[in-house]
DNA sequence: CTGTTAGCGCTTTCAG
DNA sequence: CTGAAAGCGCTAACAG
């Protein structure tokens, strides 16, 4: 292996260009003015060197333009549209965007040893996807540097969030089936201990289908990517004329197991998602689902990051709405009963 | 906004505690030792303030135990499953984990700058992924800093790669359709300029075709999100028994034009995918691929990293080999012709 | 076992 | 416009 080479230095620049190191930080950063001369003279001998400045002595005396992120399970196309979309924005923006991951389960112990990576590396802002947090753990932080939450509203102080219509959603996916005529729609349920999110589409679409005259059933599964054991249950029960998931990955999941029960969708039972993010909400599934603004959240969120780090802006909530995509696996409740 | 409190040092630490400000430090660091007595007040002290290392004052003077990744397009769920297992790895190993993120195109120059980023953090070592970079890009951060890059062999003298065999991939999925009986097979080629290893993977299909003694033509395609213009091309041809695709992705693309086109798969055409990470493949789809040890590919890479970190261990090459996936999107040839 | 001291690389007054 | 010098928060000798 190669000898790890010392790390060159402001001050190697300085002697290389024959300036003083000030004047090498003055043309770098490009704060107090440096006369042509010098700056060109600097950035040459910056260049030959391969100088990179150091961020962590940087970040001892100022800003440094690094924003970070910290996100759930990165398996989820979710986070990796959110991911994607939070890296744009920040370079669009002319910032840099770090993030930390949880384990595929981000605990609340994993969710804070990342955010304290974060806070460690002292970034100047902190966007939070799906925490499942205290107010205790968060207030540290929030007092430390700017924070905004997507997909979660947090109840604390001082931060910003930006979170997809749950609700509407769920409810817009009920209307739909109900106005194909389902009056009996089994929904399964996710419980908020898991992802709020999920508990808040699913109870949405529960009491949607209420509100509209229809009835509707819960069935609890342990997490969206666990359904095969109710579905069979629901098929088994002859009841239901729909089943409504909490994600995208739930309903191909049923899709599954109904396939293995010999039904046909939407002929015999309709099936709707929630997400449209990832590749399964390809025309050849013809899943029908709901559109989350994902990308639109991520830019928000960094948007407010920005305008709160550089304008003052305060923190704010914003509550983005998606759309409907109907696909070809729902349709009018079958008549043979 | 609730004002930002400037942040608590050790110094603060110290007063509380009543000790001095390196006592702090190795109470908290764990260095040298100190008497239990003044560990406990210190940790008290610690917990009351709130207080998080500086990790950049930190860095200043020693190693972080933060490691790098620079991942591509987050979108494909190749990269989201490899950041879980590099951060599960990490995390096992005691080093945090984080990762820069290119745009969705991770072109040279954005690929650059995520490694400036992390140099310029001063990570302790950097994981490198599927990046186009040339050796004189490269060079100067490797004599930086660990680098190792996964699934693409970098020419660099000093780094590590690991990566999927993908020419065996591609091989091995060949001499399925082979043995179905196809012989006269389509490919969907990938340039080496839009991705090295989705090229490597088409033309060892092509290869191995001919190989074995079947006829393979190579059909181009801009990226593998972009093959159904070839594909409705490929069928109007009425010539192949069977399309190869570079992944998953396109091969659900070829599904869906075949599908438009009214034929039936696999008894008018045989399709294979390769990757097998996301979740189109679902048993639901059924789709013939191969699958890449990607987490596999994650943690060799972090072991690599700490290894050549904490034992100084010399860098070197890892080819994972995956295992073929047969599904129902193959079947004999059809006959009719 | 503990405190004092000297920087790590950078930005930022403050003089010249 | 430029250089000298101080200091950000921390760790690592070095004395006590």
């Amino acid at each position: 292996m190669s000898p790890r080479a010392r790390s060159v230095t402001i001050v190697d620049v300085a002697a290389e260009a024959g300036v003083s190191k000030s004047a090498v930080s003055r043309a770098l950063a490009g704060q107090g003015e440096v006369s042509p001369e010098v700056r060109e003279r600097v950035e040459a001998a910056a260049l030959k060197l391969g100088y990179v400045v150091n961020s962590m002595a940087q970040g001892l005396r100022t800003r440094t333009r690094i924003l970070g992120a910290v996100l759930r399970d990165m398996t989820r196309p979710y986070y990796g549209v959110l991911a994607t979309a939070l890296e744009q924005q920040a370079e669009e923006r002319d910032y840099r965007l770090i993030t930390v991951v949880g384990g595929a389960e981000l605990t609340p112990a994993s969710a804070v040893r990342a955010l304290r990576t974060l806070v460690s590396l002292r970034v100047d802002g902190i966007v939070l996807s799906s925490a499942q947090l205290s107010v205790e753990e968060l207030v540290p932080v929030v007092a430390r540097v700017p924070l905004t939450s997507v997909g979660r509203r947090e109840s604390v102080e001082g931060a910003s969030f930006i979170s997809a219509d749950d609700a509407g959603a769920g409810a817009d996916l009920a209307a739909h089936l109900m106005a194909l005529g389902h009056r009996r729609i089994a929904v399964l349920g996710v419980d908020a201990s898991y992802s709020l999110s999920q508990n808040l589409r699913t109870v949405a679409m529960a009491e949607a289908v209420r509100g509209a005259g229809g009835e509707a059933r819960w069935y609890p599964v342990p997490s969206d990517r666990d359904v095969r054991a109710q579905v069979a249950h629901i098929v088994g029960e002859r009841w239901a004329t729909a089943i409504m998931c909490p994600t995208d990955e739930a309903a191909v999941g049923a899709l599954e197991e109904l396939h293995r029960a010999g039904l046909e969708v939407p002929r015999d039972l309709s099936v709707t998602g929630l997400d449209a993010q990832s590749p399964l909400a390809t025309p050849l599934l013809g899943l029908t689902t709901f559109r989350q603004p994902v990308p639109e959240m991520g830019r928000a969120a960094i948007d407010d990051l920005v305008e709160r780090l550089e304008g003052g802006a305060l923190p704010r909530e914003q509550v983005l709405r998606g759309e409907l995509v109907v696909g070809r696996t729902t349709g009018p409740p079958s008549l043979a009963e």
